[in-house]
DNA sequence: TTAATATTTGAACGGTCGTTCAAAATTATA
DNA sequence: TATAATTTTGAACGACCGTTCAAATATTAA
């Protein structure tokens, strides 16, 4: 057996190990065998404390799925009524981004998990419904309160893309990295964070602003389209 | 064995059957006997046409590539050197879009298999950038000729906020749905898209625009925050 | 200390995995 | 038609999979 570390229980060394694999290689990517290796612990004692293999994977999501919503809630509630959509996506996403840049390596794996599970359809019904949607309506609520002149769809739609570009961010795949030709770098999440935010309040206002829905049309038979009002 | 369609040759059969089961349930998700099953071919032919399962994947992969690239590369040259971000932004998604609505189930699938590539450092390092990166170059060097007054790296970035909202968009996840209360439907890609422009449009305008590098910046001591010049 | 409970161990179960191969069948070439 | 090259077949290989279980050990309760 692999040298234990005896600060931290049976169950904890198992999530760790879950965690990091599953985030690199997937669900079906990882077998039991090499978590339990990894975490130094033998093979059926991840059936003892876990049950089956999918119920593993669940624990790893919901472990630290509440300590993130609650700072995600607190983030919003300590806003005031004047809040700017600006704000608000600051609070819904800010914590997520200090765990994963300062919340250790345990929250990196769970960011680009999550930024996996968000992307793909058979765990998003399983996984992200459940374990995220309360937090998620409370952001939509105050959004509507910040945008009251919008059509409710478009600010369901605005929430749908500020879900794109933060879980593409977290995922941290280095795309960008060698696009740019290292001028951009997927690691620094804070200055992302920085670029994301004023970048996301434009396509709200834009799109659920007081100016009224805007739709983009193309410009029949020209390869020109427009914004339209 | 399964009743045959003799129209399609065995490596497009064996092809069509990976990219539907890639797309469902992941490269680890599926064995080459459900695949072969699912094509109605034997087993052993995917060794023999594709080699290693690894193969097969990026075989999937490479097939639509050259279409798709060669589509987005011809909207993107139809644009006159007027052209608006929001022109560029529906030229580089427009293609991909149509083939998702409109291609078939095929490009259906492929869609949202590689939706699941993008947020996966896993594969992005083998597939998105040898496939994907010489459009995305072409549409980020048009976008600077566009908004010539930003700093390159704000482009790139808000090229990577496009590409996961454009991404999370493919990936048909289903979860707006259930959050919107069924008002918002992530299988009606037209809807979607006519948001999506003018969403991603504003973006970079306020990031990229004429007004400045404008960096979200915490005030401190506060919870509110403000968009920095 | 003794009894009851919880955890860990090591081995094994049946099944499925990707891959390989020789032989049969088909298709192309001459 | 005879020959060569290609494709398909069916079976098998060793390896690894998730899960289970009885026995051993450690922990807790009485």
């Amino acid at each position: 057996m692999a040298s234990r570390d005896h600060q931290l229980s049976t169950q904890d060394r198992i999530l760790d190990a879950s965690e990091s694999l599953f985030a690199e290689f997937g669900f079906d990517g990882v077998s039991l065998r090499r978590i339990t290796q990894q975490a130094g612990v033998e093979l059926a004692l991840a059936n003892y404390h876990f049950g089956p293999k999918k119920d593993l994977f669940l624990a790893v999501v919901q472990r630290r799925a509440d300590e993130l919503n609650q700072a995600r809630s607190a983030a919003l509630d300590a806003l005031g009524a004047d809040a700017e959509v600006a704000d608000l996506i600051d609070a819904f996403t800010r914590p997520f981004l200090e765990k994963s840049v300062r919340g250790g390596p345990g929250w990196k794996s769970y960011a680009q998990l999550i930024a996996q599970i968000a992307n793909s359809p058979r765990w998003t019904e399983i996984v992200m419904t459940s374990q995220f949607d309360t937090v998620a309506m409370q952001f939509i609520e105050r959004t509507k309160l910040a945008l009251p002149h919008s059509d409710e769809r478009n600010i369901y739609w605005a929430f749908h893309f500020l879900l794109g570009a933060m879980m593409m961010t977290f995922a941290e795949t280095r795309r960008i990295d060698s696009l740019s030709g290292g001028r951009c770098q997927s690691t620094d999440l804070d200055t992302i964070h920085a670029k994301m935010i004023p970048f996301l309040a434009a396509g709200f206002q834009a799109l659920c602003g007081a100016d009224g829905i805007a739709d983009w049309k193309r410009r029949p038979g020209s390869s020109i389209g427009t914004i339209q009002n």
